[in-house]
Order: structure tokens, then sequence, then C-alpha cells
DNA sequence: GCCCAGGTATAAA
DNA sequence: TTTATACATGGG
């Protein structure tokens, strides 16, 4: 990959294993805006960044080289080597094969923690939309305006919000989930670098003890807002990717995919086949 | 009007 | 322990 300078932008030639439209429309970010084809406005740390692919040539602008390095090359994982991850999951697994044949150009992005709890809150029974919408409001009535838009609200800009107050911004029933999320998070017990150091099982039980937070939003905080690598080829980027097939329309029998799941996840399967059903209910699969 | 949403808490079996 | 249902709101 090489990167050069061009005005205020920044020009990354030679990329492989990225597609910005997987990236950013596959479920995983809920702040951006379609500009026009490959061609992306992102609101994240703060910042707000155009994007725009053609074919291995990406751009970013506004953006410096020192932004770049301290920012944005981590924020879409620039630093791991998907061949390699995607070697590994794939590897005697012709399910994952075609999972990944689906998709081949999803990076999963490196988002913020706090952020990640609380879009994944609102994501619940809920549809990316809509979803988007919600952390729009939340952002434009409780967050620091930026060049262009606004940060995601911290947790003490929250703090303020009535249930009241939370559902004029079409939170619905997830309100109160909110509200426990910013009381817990002031009381000091959502704190990323204390949970970071937990394995991921009782990492899972800190978060999912928040009132509306189960394992499928803590899975999510964990891997998209906490840069969790032992979760990552392991849990839910596996679920992640199966379930782009399901959003792919592939075909693929439920009773196969129930079958993996209780070989990749062990202990796990229960819940995975859980996911896999309603997925399959969803898309109306296999029943 | 009716059904449903990338779930979770809760009640009931 | 497992299974069924309500939930706010908007869109098909």
């Amino acid at each position: 990959m090489k990167i050069e300078a061009l005005g205020s932008s920044l020009i990354l030639s030679g990329i492989t294993g990225f597609e910005i439209c997987q990236i950013l429309e596959c479920g995983q970010c809920f702040r951006f805006e379609k500009l026009e084809e490959n061609h992306y406005r992102i609101t994240a740390f703060r910042k707000i960044l155009e994007i725009k692919q053609e074919s291995d040539t990406v751009t970013l602008s506004p953006c410096t080289y020192e932004e770049f390095e301290a920012l944005w090359k981590n924020y879409f994982d620039l630093n791991r080597d998907y061949d390699k991850v995607k070697g590994i999951i794939s590897q005697n697994d012709s399910f994952m094969e075609a999972a990944i044949a689906h998709a081949p150009g999803i990076r999963v992005l490196n988002q913020e923690f706090w952020e990640m709890i609380i879009s994944f809150i609102v994501s619940q029974n809920n549809r990316i939309p809509m979803i988007k919408k919600v952390i729009e409001n939340l952002s434009q009535a409780y967050g620091t305006p930026i060049e262009g838009g606004f940060a995601f609200p911290e947790d003490h800009q929250l703090a303020g919000a009535s249930i009241d107050e939370l559902m004029l911004l079409k939170t619905g029933f997830r309100a109160k989930y909110i509200k426990d999320a910013v009381s817990r998070s002031l009381a000091g017990q959502l704190k990323e670098d204390s949970i970071k150091a937990l394995p991921s099982s009782e990492a899972r039980k800190q978060l999912t003890s928040v009132y509306g937070i189960g394992d499928k939003v803590a899975d999510c905080v964990m891997l998209f807002g906490m840069g969790r690598t032992d979760v990552f080829p392991a849990d839910v980027w596996i679920k992640r990717v199966i379930s782009q097939l399901y959003y792919g329309g592939a075909d693929i029998p439920l009773k196969e995919l129930q079958t993996f799941a209780a070989d990749k996840w062990g202990e796990n399967a229960g819940l995975a086949q859980q996911y896999l059903f309603h997925y399959a209910r969803l898309n109306k699969i296999g029943t």
C-alpha cells in the first residue's frame, strides 16, 4: 500500500481486501452517509472524514499523514492481515469460503467503545436506517458540535436526558436501557480499559449486566468497540459474515448452518443457533 | 389495518 | 432450563 498526500487529502493506493461499501453497509457502523457510489462521509472520533474508493485507490479527506497514522489506519483496521485471517477461518471450511467470497472486502472497524454500547442498544429490534437516524438525533441533541456535524455524546453529556427526552429522539422502549448504560458509565462501571483487561467471557458478563444489553449487543461492543481480537475469528465476526450471506440471499440450508455452528462454536452453539434461527426466520429460509 | 425489524427482559411452561 | 411474548416507532 502506497500513501501520498495531495492538498488536504491522503491517497492510499494498492490497497487490497478493502471495499468501502461492504465495510460500511454491513451493519457494523451507523454513522456514515452515502454521497455517491463508493463515496461516503463518516463521523467518528470527533471528526468527519470523506472517503472515496476507485478500485484499489482510496482517497481520505481531510486527512494528513499524521492523522492517518494516529487514527484512521487503526479505524479501518489496516494493521491487520486480512488474507491471513481469511485463510485461517476458511481452512477446510467451504461454508466460510463461500461467506468470504460473498463479501471479501469487509474489514472490522475499530470504533468508539461508548458509542458502540449505545449504538447496539439502539440496534435491537430495529432497522439500520432507523438506527442511523436515532444515533444522529442523539448526537445533534447532546453531542459536541464539530466541523460539519456533531460528535457522538459522551456519557456525561447524556446524563441530563430524561426518559421522555430520549423517547422524543425516537429511541422507543430502549430509552430506559440508554439511561441505565449512562448511569452505569458515570458510576465508573463501564471503563473500557478495565473491561478490556478481562477475558472475553468475563467482559461479556460485565457488559450484559447493563439493563438492555444481552449477548448479541455485548459481542458487537467487544468486536466493534474494543478491538478484541480474541472474539475476532472465533465468535462474532463469523456470525457477522454468515449474516451477510443471508442478507445477500445466498442459498444455504438451515441444517447445514446448524451443524456448522455446533462444530464451530462448541459451548456457544446454543446461542449461535439461536442467532442462526433468528436470521433464518428473518429471511424466511429453511422453515 | 397488519406485519415486521441484525434483541432483550420477563413471564410462563 | 427452555420457550413465548411485549416492546416504540416507522416503513412496506
